[in-house]
DNA sequence: CATACAACCCGCCAAA
DNA sequence: GTTTTGGCGGGTTGTA
Protein backbone atom coordinates (compact mmCIF):
# COMPACT_ATOMS: atom_id res chain seq x y z
CA UNK A 1 0.00 0.00 0.00
CA UNK A 2 1.04 3.13 0.75
CA UNK A 3 4.03 4.21 2.20
CA UNK A 4 3.40 4.16 6.23
CA UNK A 5 5.91 5.26 8.82
CA UNK A 6 7.30 1.80 10.32
CA UNK A 7 5.79 2.54 13.55
CA UNK A 8 2.27 1.77 12.85
CA UNK A 9 0.86 -0.85 13.00
CA UNK A 10 -2.09 -1.81 10.77
CA UNK A 11 -5.22 -3.23 12.04
CA UNK A 12 -5.88 -6.73 11.53
CA UNK A 13 -8.57 -7.70 8.95
CA UNK A 14 -12.01 -7.89 10.92
CA UNK A 15 -11.21 -4.86 12.95
CA UNK A 16 -10.12 -2.91 10.01
CA UNK A 17 -13.27 -3.23 7.97
CA UNK A 18 -15.24 -1.45 11.19
CA UNK A 19 -12.04 1.20 10.36
CA UNK A 20 -12.67 1.50 6.74
CA UNK A 21 -16.58 2.39 7.23
CA UNK A 22 -15.65 4.99 9.69
CA UNK A 23 -13.09 6.54 7.42
CA UNK A 24 -15.55 6.39 4.56
CA UNK A 25 -18.39 8.02 6.37
CA UNK A 26 -15.61 11.10 7.80
CA UNK A 27 -14.46 11.15 4.13
CA UNK A 28 -18.15 11.76 3.08
CA UNK A 29 -18.81 14.50 5.87
CA UNK A 30 -15.42 16.14 4.90
CA UNK A 31 -16.66 16.42 1.07
CA UNK A 32 -20.12 17.60 1.97
CA UNK A 33 -19.06 20.02 3.79
CA UNK A 34 -16.08 21.11 2.58
CA UNK A 35 -17.41 25.02 3.29
CA UNK A 36 -17.34 24.57 7.01
CA UNK A 37 -14.61 24.31 9.22
CA UNK A 38 -13.65 21.06 9.43
CA UNK A 39 -10.93 20.21 12.44
CA UNK A 40 -9.91 17.18 13.88
CA UNK A 41 -12.28 17.63 16.81
CA UNK A 42 -15.30 17.71 14.51
CA UNK A 43 -14.19 14.83 12.43
CA UNK A 44 -12.99 12.51 15.12
CA UNK A 45 -16.70 13.11 16.39
CA UNK A 46 -18.19 12.28 12.97
CA UNK A 47 -15.99 8.83 13.52
CA UNK A 48 -16.87 8.03 17.35
CA UNK A 49 -13.35 7.86 18.21
CA UNK A 50 -11.18 10.11 20.07
CA UNK A 51 -9.31 12.83 18.03
CA UNK A 52 -5.40 10.76 18.57
CA UNK A 53 -6.98 7.97 18.27
CA UNK A 54 -8.51 8.89 14.87
CA UNK A 55 -6.02 10.63 13.47
CA UNK A 56 -3.59 7.20 14.01
CA UNK A 57 -5.98 4.76 12.36
CA UNK A 58 -6.92 7.39 9.15
CA UNK A 59 -3.37 8.05 8.37
CA UNK A 60 -2.40 4.53 9.00
CA UNK A 61 -5.07 3.67 6.21
CA UNK A 62 -4.79 6.31 4.30
CA UNK A 63 -1.75 7.48 3.99
CA UNK A 64 -2.21 11.13 4.33
CA UNK A 65 -3.40 13.30 7.70
CA UNK A 66 -6.97 13.93 7.87
CA UNK A 67 -5.47 17.94 7.32
CA UNK A 68 -3.94 16.85 4.42
CA UNK A 69 -6.87 15.05 3.24
CA UNK A 70 -9.26 17.72 3.81
CA UNK A 71 -6.73 20.32 2.42
CA UNK A 72 -6.63 18.20 -0.73
CA UNK A 73 -10.15 17.93 -1.21
CA UNK A 74 -10.64 21.52 -1.15
CA UNK A 75 -8.07 22.54 -3.58
CA UNK A 76 -9.82 19.47 -6.19
CA UNK A 77 -12.65 21.37 -5.33
CA UNK A 78 -11.32 24.54 -6.17
CA UNK A 79 -9.67 23.55 -9.34
CA UNK A 80 -12.79 22.12 -10.60
CA UNK A 81 -14.15 25.38 -10.04
CA UNK A 82 -11.74 27.27 -11.89
CA UNK A 83 -11.97 25.41 -14.98
CA UNK A 84 -16.01 25.48 -14.57
CA UNK A 85 -16.93 28.66 -13.75
CA UNK A 86 -14.76 31.27 -15.40
CA UNK A 87 -16.94 34.34 -14.50
CA UNK A 88 -15.91 34.16 -10.57
CA UNK A 89 -13.10 35.53 -8.67
CA UNK A 90 -10.85 32.95 -7.67
CA UNK A 91 -11.41 34.62 -3.99
CA UNK A 92 -14.15 33.33 -3.96
CA UNK A 93 -14.10 30.72 -5.72
CA UNK A 94 -11.54 29.83 -2.81
CA UNK A 95 -13.67 30.62 -0.04
CA UNK A 96 -16.72 28.45 -1.96
CA UNK A 97 -13.84 25.69 -1.21
CA UNK A 98 -13.75 26.44 2.38
CA UNK A 99 -10.29 28.54 2.70
CA UNK A 100 -9.93 31.00 4.73
CA UNK A 101 -8.84 33.43 2.47
CA UNK A 102 -7.13 34.12 -0.90
CA UNK A 103 -3.63 34.39 0.36
CA UNK A 104 -3.80 30.60 1.49
CA UNK A 105 -5.54 29.52 -1.22
CA UNK A 106 -2.89 30.66 -3.42
CA UNK A 107 0.30 29.30 -1.47
CA UNK A 108 -1.22 26.19 -0.80
CA UNK A 109 -2.68 25.73 -4.33
CA UNK A 110 0.61 26.05 -6.05
CA UNK A 111 2.38 23.93 -3.21
CA UNK A 112 -0.07 20.85 -4.48
CA UNK A 113 -0.18 21.98 -8.17
CA UNK A 114 2.94 23.58 -8.95
CA UNK A 115 0.89 26.66 -10.29
CA UNK A 116 -0.50 29.31 -8.88
CA UNK A 117 -4.80 29.83 -9.45
CA UNK A 118 -4.63 32.03 -12.59
CA UNK A 119 -2.39 30.00 -14.37
CA UNK A 120 -4.27 26.76 -13.68
CA UNK A 121 -7.78 28.88 -14.52
CA UNK A 122 -5.75 29.84 -18.22
CA UNK A 123 -5.12 26.57 -18.84
CA UNK A 124 -1.57 26.24 -18.02
CA UNK A 125 -1.89 23.48 -16.35
CA UNK A 126 0.03 20.66 -18.53
CA UNK A 127 2.63 20.87 -15.73
CA UNK A 128 0.11 18.85 -13.68
CA UNK A 129 -0.07 16.23 -16.00
CA UNK A 130 3.18 15.70 -16.13
CA UNK A 131 3.57 15.20 -12.07
CA UNK A 132 0.16 12.81 -12.29
CA UNK A 133 2.00 10.54 -14.90
CA UNK A 134 5.41 10.52 -12.87
CA UNK A 135 3.41 9.87 -9.51
CA UNK A 136 1.67 7.29 -11.17
CA UNK A 137 5.13 5.24 -12.32
CA UNK A 138 6.20 5.42 -9.05
CA UNK A 139 2.92 3.96 -7.53
CA UNK A 140 3.62 1.20 -10.05
CA UNK A 141 7.29 0.58 -9.61
CA UNK A 142 6.88 -0.36 -6.53
CA UNK A 143 4.78 -3.00 -7.59
CA UNK A 144 5.52 -4.37 -10.92
CA UNK A 145 1.85 -6.33 -11.26
CA UNK A 146 1.08 -3.07 -12.82
CA UNK A 147 2.80 -2.98 -15.76
CA UNK A 148 0.08 -3.27 -18.10
CA UNK A 149 -1.88 -0.40 -16.14
CA UNK A 150 0.80 1.96 -16.10
CA UNK A 151 0.82 1.76 -20.12
CA UNK A 152 -2.87 2.32 -20.87
CA UNK A 153 -3.18 4.84 -17.95
CA UNK A 154 -0.30 6.91 -19.97
CA UNK A 155 -2.03 6.49 -23.40
CA UNK A 156 -5.11 7.80 -22.14
CA UNK A 157 -3.60 10.64 -20.42
CA UNK A 158 -2.06 11.64 -23.75
CA UNK A 159 -5.23 11.08 -25.61
CA UNK A 160 -7.48 13.41 -24.30
CA UNK A 161 -5.24 16.42 -25.09
CA UNK A 162 -3.76 15.24 -28.44
CA UNK A 163 -6.34 13.63 -30.23
CA UNK A 164 -9.48 16.32 -30.20
CA UNK A 165 -10.18 15.56 -34.05
CA UNK A 166 -11.52 12.13 -33.11
CA UNK A 167 -13.48 12.91 -30.49
CA UNK A 168 -15.37 15.51 -32.72
CA UNK A 169 -16.04 12.81 -35.26
CA UNK A 170 -17.70 10.63 -32.68
CA UNK A 171 -19.04 13.56 -31.33
CA UNK A 172 -21.67 13.32 -33.88
CA UNK A 173 -22.89 9.95 -33.65
CA UNK A 174 -23.06 9.58 -29.80
CA UNK A 175 -26.45 9.35 -28.11
CA UNK A 176 -27.08 11.47 -25.73
CA UNK A 177 -30.50 11.03 -23.71
CA UNK A 178 -31.23 14.01 -20.66
CA UNK A 179 -32.68 12.41 -17.76
CA UNK A 180 -33.91 13.82 -14.19
CA UNK A 181 -32.79 11.37 -11.62
CA UNK A 182 -34.10 11.48 -8.44
CA UNK A 183 -31.74 11.37 -5.03
CA UNK A 184 -30.94 7.60 -4.26
CA UNK A 185 -30.67 5.74 -1.03
CA UNK A 186 -27.52 3.12 -1.19
CA UNK A 187 -25.40 0.72 0.50
CA UNK A 188 -21.65 1.22 -1.37
CA UNK A 189 -18.46 -0.37 -1.33
CA UNK A 190 -15.65 1.98 -1.77
CA UNK A 191 -12.37 1.59 -3.81
CA UNK A 192 -10.04 4.12 -3.59
CA UNK A 193 -6.80 4.02 -6.11
CA UNK A 194 -6.59 4.38 -10.04
CA UNK A 195 -9.45 4.30 -12.65
CA UNK A 196 -8.88 1.70 -15.03
CA UNK A 197 -7.65 -0.91 -12.33
CA UNK A 198 -8.44 -3.89 -12.25
CA UNK A 199 -8.76 -3.86 -8.90
CA UNK A 200 -12.62 -2.45 -9.42
CA UNK A 201 -13.68 -4.90 -11.36
CA UNK A 202 -12.48 -7.49 -8.83
CA UNK A 203 -14.43 -5.46 -6.28
CA UNK A 204 -17.80 -5.16 -8.09
CA UNK A 205 -17.46 -9.12 -8.13
CA UNK A 206 -17.25 -8.90 -4.52
CA UNK A 207 -19.90 -6.18 -4.12
CA UNK A 208 -22.12 -8.23 -6.27
CA UNK A 209 -21.82 -11.50 -4.43
CA UNK A 210 -22.48 -9.67 -1.42
CA UNK A 211 -25.49 -7.76 -1.98
CA UNK A 212 -27.14 -11.24 -3.87
CA UNK A 213 -26.74 -12.75 -0.64
CA UNK A 214 -28.52 -9.96 1.25
CA UNK A 215 -31.50 -10.41 -1.42
CA UNK A 216 -30.06 -6.75 -3.01
CA UNK A 217 -29.64 -7.77 -6.83
CA UNK A 218 -33.76 -9.08 -6.76
CA UNK A 219 -34.50 -7.23 -10.20
CA UNK A 220 -36.50 -4.52 -8.14
CA UNK A 221 -32.71 -2.57 -6.86
CA UNK A 222 -30.82 -0.25 -8.59
CA UNK A 223 -27.10 -0.82 -9.12
CA UNK A 224 -24.78 2.05 -9.44
CA UNK A 225 -21.50 2.92 -9.63
CA UNK A 226 -20.24 6.50 -8.87
CA UNK A 227 -17.23 7.97 -9.49
CA UNK A 228 -15.99 10.58 -7.17
CA UNK A 229 -13.08 12.02 -8.27
CA UNK A 230 -11.94 13.80 -11.52
CA UNK A 231 -8.90 11.71 -12.93
CA UNK A 232 -7.33 15.12 -14.36
CA UNK A 233 -7.26 16.54 -11.47
CA UNK A 234 -6.92 13.90 -8.18
CA UNK A 235 -3.69 12.65 -7.73
CA UNK A 236 -3.27 9.34 -9.30
CA UNK A 237 -4.06 6.29 -7.17
CA UNK A 238 -6.38 8.95 -4.68
CA UNK A 239 -9.36 8.56 -7.12
CA UNK A 240 -12.22 7.04 -5.51
CA UNK A 241 -15.05 4.69 -6.90
CA UNK A 242 -18.58 3.56 -5.22
CA UNK A 243 -20.43 0.25 -6.20
CA UNK A 244 -23.61 1.11 -4.95
CA UNK A 245 -26.84 -0.51 -4.57
CA UNK A 246 -30.50 0.77 -4.17
CA UNK A 247 -32.22 -0.22 -0.07
CA UNK A 248 -34.47 1.25 1.37
CA UNK A 249 -34.56 2.78 5.18
CA UNK A 250 -34.59 -0.38 6.89
CA UNK A 251 -30.99 -1.45 5.76
CA UNK A 252 -28.21 -0.54 8.28
CA UNK A 253 -24.34 0.07 7.25
CA UNK A 254 -22.49 -3.24 8.41
CA UNK A 255 -19.10 -3.89 8.82
CA UNK A 256 -17.22 -2.37 5.40
CA UNK A 257 -20.56 -1.47 3.83
CA UNK A 258 -21.86 2.24 4.24
CA UNK A 259 -25.06 3.92 3.35
CA UNK A 260 -25.09 7.17 1.53
CA UNK A 261 -27.99 9.14 -0.06
CA UNK A 262 -26.56 9.65 -4.36
CA UNK A 263 -27.46 12.67 -5.38
CA UNK A 264 -30.49 13.09 -8.36
CA UNK A 265 -31.07 15.90 -10.74
CA UNK A 266 -30.52 16.38 -14.05
CA UNK A 267 -27.88 14.09 -16.20
CA UNK A 268 -26.81 13.71 -19.86
CA UNK A 269 -27.10 10.09 -20.26
CA UNK A 270 -24.97 7.87 -23.26
CA UNK A 271 -24.97 3.80 -23.23
CA UNK A 272 -21.65 1.86 -22.87
CA UNK A 273 -20.92 -1.40 -24.21
CA UNK A 274 -17.43 -2.48 -23.75
CA UNK A 275 -14.84 -3.45 -20.79
CA UNK A 276 -13.57 -1.99 -17.63
CA UNK A 277 -10.87 -0.68 -19.42
CA UNK A 278 -12.65 0.90 -22.02
CA UNK A 279 -14.65 3.02 -19.79
CA UNK A 280 -12.89 5.78 -18.77
CA UNK A 281 -12.56 6.65 -22.02
CA UNK A 282 -16.26 7.14 -22.78
CA UNK A 283 -16.56 9.16 -20.05
CA UNK A 284 -14.07 11.18 -21.52
CA UNK A 285 -15.82 11.31 -25.15
CA UNK A 286 -18.97 12.38 -22.86
CA UNK A 287 -17.07 15.07 -21.17
CA UNK A 288 -15.16 16.77 -24.69
CA UNK A 289 -16.67 15.50 -27.21
CA UNK A 290 -20.53 16.15 -25.94
CA UNK A 291 -20.63 18.25 -23.33
CA UNK A 292 -18.96 21.48 -24.69
CA UNK A 293 -21.71 22.11 -27.65
CA UNK A 294 -24.53 20.73 -25.80
CA UNK A 295 -25.83 23.76 -24.43
CA UNK A 296 -25.18 22.41 -21.13
CA UNK A 297 -22.42 22.49 -18.14
CA UNK A 298 -20.90 20.39 -15.90
CA UNK A 299 -22.70 20.06 -12.42
CA UNK A 300 -20.85 19.91 -9.32
CA UNK A 301 -22.70 16.36 -8.63
CA UNK A 302 -21.08 13.31 -8.46
CA UNK A 303 -20.90 11.03 -12.19
CA UNK A 304 -23.06 7.97 -12.08
CA UNK A 305 -23.05 4.36 -13.78
CA UNK A 306 -26.53 2.31 -13.94
CA UNK A 307 -26.33 -0.77 -14.75
CA UNK A 308 -30.42 -1.28 -14.08
CA UNK A 309 -31.31 -4.19 -11.62
CA UNK A 310 -28.89 -6.27 -12.44
CA UNK A 311 -25.04 -6.97 -13.85
CA UNK A 312 -24.58 -9.40 -16.60
CA UNK A 313 -21.05 -9.45 -17.14
CA UNK A 314 -19.53 -11.56 -20.29
CA UNK A 315 -17.61 -14.21 -18.90
CA UNK A 316 -15.49 -15.21 -22.07
CA UNK A 317 -14.80 -11.07 -23.01
CA UNK A 318 -15.34 -8.97 -19.53
CA UNK A 319 -17.57 -7.42 -21.55
CA UNK A 320 -20.82 -5.33 -19.93
CA UNK A 321 -23.39 -2.68 -20.68
CA UNK A 322 -24.35 0.63 -18.35
CA UNK A 323 -25.49 4.16 -19.41
CA UNK A 324 -23.21 6.60 -18.36
CA UNK A 325 -24.95 9.93 -16.47
CA UNK A 326 -23.05 13.23 -16.55
CA UNK A 327 -24.23 15.84 -14.16
CA UNK A 328 -25.10 18.65 -16.47
CA UNK A 329 -26.85 21.78 -15.72
CA UNK A 330 -28.39 24.66 -18.37
CA UNK A 331 -25.81 27.14 -19.47
C1' DC B 1 -5.84 6.21 25.27
C1' DA B 2 -3.34 11.23 27.45
C1' DT B 3 -0.09 14.72 27.83
C1' DA B 4 3.13 17.71 26.17
C1' DC B 5 5.85 20.11 23.00
C1' DA B 6 8.01 21.56 18.51
C1' DA B 7 6.95 22.32 13.82
C1' DC B 8 3.98 23.68 10.78
C1' DC B 9 0.28 26.12 8.79
C1' DC B 10 -3.44 29.49 8.82
C1' DG B 11 -5.04 34.03 8.82
C1' DC B 12 -3.81 38.75 8.60
C1' DC B 13 -1.28 43.09 6.95
C1' DA B 14 1.44 45.22 3.47
C1' DA B 15 2.87 45.61 -1.10
C1' DA B 16 4.32 44.36 -5.79
C1' DG C 1 -9.31 45.95 -8.83
C1' DT C 2 -7.52 41.13 -8.67
C1' DT C 3 -3.94 37.98 -8.01
C1' DT C 4 0.28 36.85 -5.93
C1' DT C 5 4.27 37.14 -2.74
C1' DG C 6 6.62 38.17 1.75
C1' DG C 7 6.67 38.42 6.60
C1' DC C 8 4.91 37.51 11.15
C1' DG C 9 2.16 35.92 15.60
C1' DG C 10 -0.70 32.55 17.44
C1' DG C 11 -3.23 28.49 17.12
C1' DT C 12 -3.50 23.65 15.35
C1' DT C 13 -1.43 19.61 14.15
C1' DG C 14 1.72 15.67 14.30
C1' DT C 15 4.21 12.74 17.04
C1' DA C 16 7.27 11.29 20.96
Amino acid sequence: MESQPASYQVPTEPRKMGYVASINRVIDYIDANLSESLDLQKLAQVAHFSPWHFHRIFLALTGETLADCVRRRRLEKAARSLLMVPAVTAKSVAFDAGFGSAEVFVRTFKAHFGVTPGRWRLGANSGWADQRRSHLRNLHQQDRRHDQLIRTAVVHDGSMRLNPSRSDERAASMDVALKTMSDVRVAYMRYTGTYGDPKITRMWQRFASLAARNGLIDGKHMILGVSRDDPDIALAGRCGYDACVEVDRSFKPAGEIGVQVVRGGLFGCTPFRGTAKDIYEAWLQLFSGWLPDSGFQPDDRLAIETYGTGIEVDPETGRFACELCLPIRPL
